[in-house]
DNA sequence: TGAATAACTTGCACGATGTGCAAACTTGCA
DNA sequence: TGCAAGTTTGCACATCGTGCAAGTTATTCA
């Protein structure tokens, strides 16, 4: 009786996540985004239109799954630094180890994505928006009582635009697989020690 | 023959989106946030369902136009800054003088309806978004080749948190009309000057 | 001033969205 | 085996967002 962590059910579940987000992924990249519907998505899964619903409210949804995972292991790495570490010092260290994410590349193609597609760039905005949450209890539990609400909340801010600046920055530029990741990890490093120490002097 | 700016064309388009957004706050006050459809505002304001879908795309669009307003407002106060003034101070200022924005207080509701309703928020997210491309290029025309790409991105990014995160405590203390102006002022000061001169050591 | 023109409003139709509901089906467990 | 709990599916329905063409209002200019 090997103690399966996940039953026979939760795997089917996370198997038809997984094959719903693929399909998704791979019709944006074949037919354009904003090009094809929810039933195209259930269609290419194999599943129903309804299951479809019963999984993601919406297309844009099912194609932030892997940016949900960059911003989850930001959230775990962030966990896992030393609790008399300085707060900036932890967060430059967690941010610069979500580079190894298991699908870098797709979370690169969905920013660009999003770039010129409203409806995608709302969605994503509002995973991000979730994890700020979600990291800012994180940091309050952390912190306790030693920073006000308003640094904590203007501080997480701050940190998720840095990441995002230098998403974008990383993103834009015609990455010819010259190790990606080192690249996205120096732009990190870079806006975040900014952050840490002051954006008054430009470092260019 | 006054040289009107505003032809009755112009006027007439300006009244009826200001009804329309009206209509909207109203509903929203009083019935709540999504308990009501786009065909119930424009029967509010006194046109059809089409002419409303030429105004706004959505319901949670109209309802943004507060929002909308005080974020035009940060960008030409920006714009009227010295140019040799350090960009932070000059950033300081400009978020310091929106606060005299016509109608602070339905922004403040604005913000804490969205915090419960995921539709709302992820259009005032992409308002916010839209304000952030366009203090961008008006930061890199300032700042023209002084400054990465990368550097002005992390530091616009974290203006708005910054801003964002002020609102926030504004909004959800409440405010026994206690000069509540200023006291977002005051907010937004104190992140902008910890955005400033880093984020290293709490100012409580 | 009055006709021609441009801009705006409206109704209609249509495909797509997102959800409640109940009937089928699958899995877990005694 | 067979029942309880969880999952998938089809169906119905209200709503959304937009193209289109016909109607209405403002503007221009002869």
């Amino acid at each position: 009786m090997t103690p399966q962590q996940t039953s026979r059910r939760e795997q089917n579940k996370l198997d038809t996540r997984r094959a719903i987000a693929q399909a998704a992924l791979d019709l944006a990249r074949s037919e354009g985004l904003g090009a094809f519907t929810a039933e195209h998505i259930a269609e290419r899964a194999n599943i129903s239109r309804r299951t479809f619903f019963n999984y993601f409210h919406s297309a844009e949804e099912a194609l932030s799954v892997s940016t949900e995972a960059f911003l989850d292991q930001a959230e775990a790495e962030l966990a896992k630094r030393p609790a008399d570490e300085p707060i900036l010092d932890a967060m430059i260290q967690a941010l610069a180890a979500t580079t190894k994410v298991e699908n870098l590349q797709d979370c690169g193609d969905l920013f660009r994505m999003a770039a010129g597609n409203p409806d995608l760039l709302g969605t994503q905005l509002l995973a991000w928006e979730r994890a700020e949450a979600r990291i800012i209890s994180a940091v309050e539990e952390r912190l306790e009582g030693q920073a006000s609400s308003l640094y904590i909340h203007a501080l997480v801010g701050s940190l998720l635009s840095c990441a995002k600046a230098a998403m974008r920055e990383w993103a834009s530029s015609e990455n010819p697989d010259h190790d990606a990741a080192q690249t996205l990890e120096n732009h990190i490093v870079t806006t975040l020690t900014m952050l840490r120490d002051g954006f008054s002097h430009p470092t260019l």
